[in-house]
DNA sequence: GAAAAAAGACAGAATAGTCGATATAGCAAC
DNA sequence: GTTGCTATATCGACTATTCTGTCTTTTTTC
């Protein structure tokens, strides 16, 4: 894979997430990754394929990066969910942390029907689904409905980040879900 | 008030939460209102202005309409913290439900100096505050604590409802909020 | 007649995307 | 080692549209 590419996506990747993806042109992605619009127009047929392979990327990474955390913190299922929240916490309060790609990108691309949403959906759909895999493990019975509580409270306290950096929504998040958690019935082991 | 200068907001939000913000022109909206862009820069200095006050009169009507609604319901602020979720759920499932204003406009004005971000965190702690108040009413000891989850489930759902319509996560966010609200330390009576 | 609004042209910048010409590699043949 | 081939990248100009915002003139409305 071309190292132009890697830097286009990267370039992309940061300022689609710190300037927005409607308000970041073409022309301000290859002028700050040090290339030409035709190298840009080479890899990525248009723009919005370079929008989506940069959530795709964006995804991959992060599902990859908490899944590793995850598999090397605990081999207990049942701990599992709580250290996700501390695993979120060190993302979220990172200094490079730039919030949750598919949320920003379905705010920008609010139709349904826009492919963009559509993929923005896919991952946040994946995300719970990780979660509930969690869960479910763990021995809770309702293990989606659980899922979609705490990714409810992940996504509203990276909202609240978004807002205000160093907020700080997420520790409380985390109480939070200390009680849903704990609330949460489980199969008897 | 002049009617075109209304109907000029209405068209506007309208337009914002259906396409976004930064994709929706001054063209559009004045084509859609069947004005003219000199009526809109009469009433409006910029696009910019324009948006803020969009953001504000939604802010407004929605906090207005909520506050009306839990004043009518209960008079016992023990009940309200609860009754906040039901008419969270009757706005999110109504047909015309597009999505929470202030969580869209910082997702496509990610800069924190912007001063249309800074009017939806503003627009965002005054909604917490505003739980607060109803948390503190009922007895509630860490009532900011509480709030800020609330409101973070709240977003959480209303996330999960703009990715896909009639997913039915504040269904989910009740219980959890029920949940929380029971678990939460009050004050004796 | 006076004020408000419409119509439409206009400026200047930015938008996505294209095109041709040039430069620079690595690599093979001789 | 030199030459030539080929793929890759660069450069800048170019189209054509859209963007915000302004202007003048005409029409409507009271």
């Amino acid at each position: 894979m071309s190292a132009l590419r890697e830097k286009i996506l990267t370039v992309a990747t940061d300022l689609f997430q710190t300037r927005g993806i409607n308000s970041t042109g073409v022309d301000t992605i290859v002028a700050v990754a040090g290339t030409t619009k035709m190298t840009l127009y080479k890899y990525f047929k248009s723009k919005e394929i370079l929008i989506l392979e940069v959530l795709q990327q964006g995804h991959q990474e992060f599902q990859s990066w908490l899944n590793a955390k995850l598999d090397q913190s605990s081999k207990k299922p049942a701990e599992k969910l709580q250290k996700l929240f501390d695993f979120v916490e060190e993302w979220v309060t990172s200094p490079d942390f730039r919030g949750m790609a598919f949320m920003k990108a379905s705010a920008e691309f609010p139709n349904e029907e826009n492919i963009i949403h559509k993929l923005s959906a896919e991952h946040a759909k994946e995300f719970r689904s990780y979660i509930a895999d969690i869960a479910s493990q763990a021995g809770v019975i309702e293990a989606e409905a659980l899922a979609l509580q705490l990714s409810m409270l992940i996504e509203g306290a990276i909202q609240a980040e978004q807002m205000k950096r160093g907020s700080g929504a997420i520790k409380y998040a985390k109480k939070a879900a200390k009680v849903l958690i704990d609330a949460a019935p489980k199969k008897p082991q």
